[in-house]
DNA sequence: ACAAAAGTGTTGAGAGTACACCCATGC
DNA sequence: GCATGGGTGTACTCTCAACACTTTTGT
């Protein structure tokens, strides 16, 4: 029988970059990593790499991700694929772009083979960045913010137990603005998401309740 | 100066392919070509074909856009990537989907040349589909309705000077629920995108104000 | 005059927003 | 007892949802 042959259109190399989010010193920071190699040697990517030919994207996303930070099983989403066929100058070169939010607790950087350093830079202060990463990166924060207001992927930048507080400061950064708190409380609590888990004692304040997510929440619900 | 060498990595195929929609007898349909060859031969699919080595993932879509439907300058937008490595049995394979819709008036639906025909088939009424086909259109079925709740990109399948009845179906038709009338005209009109464009007289019945769709439209609004 | 779709307002319910004081704990 | 954040209620505004009749045209 008569079969396509795929092998007779010249092929692009395929990559994944990921745009990994964190909350620290109450800034929202991207890792960055600095490249050994040209082209753009000396210059600040995202962090990321080949896809391999028998790994999915998704756990190529998930393998650099590891290899960049040490974290698993955290939030990780497609954002986009960029393929402009001059936006790598070795060649044809598509990216998948993907978006993490991971807790700044759990992660050891560590440098990967093809990096000398990953470091964490405020968003709002973005260097000059390799390739098209600037795009992505600007497109991953418009994405960032529209699913913080309609999901509750902000969770998985906190602890899985956390006081109410810590999830207002979360949208205080990210959004730029002060909320309310008697409103913030009342929405969180009226979105029926949180479950509680006791009494936090290790402060020395009023000790606040401690909340987690409950797990069969749907996709899209209006946090803000 | 040390380089990387991006041909280390074995690269793999890719694709774009692209659900169509538009509304033709009162109802969302999609289209859908039957592939003439192997593998899934005379099995349905989305439109699609492989990537250029020297084109952008957009113009890719859009030739194969012009090469299905003739049309060109409709709205189109990518809708996520695929790349499990077994998706096609030809070897990897990693797909770049978009989405289109189209005005079904400006539509002459002509044979590609890997295809022997292209047909609408209702959104409700999906036959089964070669590769993981099935997949993206329900994806992208999820993201269509979402679209059209927060966005105008509905008003894309309307001639440029339509009536307020006509989107009102459209919203109907894809959300599969009635509206009301009053509620549904006071809601587009709040929002200040329509300008008025005169009075259609070609009806046997009241005759409708026209509008076309503002240009300087912000991408995200609640519409329904 | 009849058929067909266009056009149009009011009311009640619920959600969002603005706003300030007392409480529990550690030191 | 003081500093620190935690926790809580009310009133106003605005938006959303429910609801039906008259108007304009072609035939």
């Amino acid at each position: 029988m008569e079969e396509e042959n795929i092998h007779k259109f010249k092929k692009p190399s395929v990559t994944v970059d990921i745009v990994i989010f964190t909350i620290k010193d109450d800034d929202l920071k991207v890792l960055l990593v600095k490249r050994k190699i040209n082209p753009f040697k000396n210059k600040l990517a995202l962090p990321g790499g080949f896809v391999r030919i028998d790994e999915s994207l998704e756990a190529a996303a998930k393998r650099e991700l590891k290899e960049e930070t040490g974290v698993q099983n955290v939030y990780l989403e497609q954002l986009f694929s960029f393929g402009e066929p001059k936006r790598d100058p070795r060649g044809r070169v598509i990216t998948i772009a993907y978006i993490a939010l991971v807790n700044s607790e759990n992660i050891k950087l560590k440098a990967a083979t093809d990096v000398s350093a990953a470091l964490w830079f405020s968003s709002k202060k973005i260097p000059p960045l390799a390739f098209d990463h600037k795009k992505i990166l600007d497109y991953s924060l418009k994405r960032l913010k529209w699913k913080f207001e309609y999901t509750t992927v902000a969770f998985s930048l906190l602890p899985q137990k956390f006081a109410i507080s810590q999830i207002q400061k979360i949208y205080e950064i990210v959004f730029n603005k002060k909320f309310d708190k008697r409103n913030f409380v009342k929405k969180i609590i009226s979105l029926n998401i949180l479950k509680e888990e006791g009494i936090n004692k290790n402060v020395s304040h009023r000790p606040p309740m401690l909340y987690s997510l409950k797990k069969d929440i749907g996709e899209i619900i209006e946090i803000i």
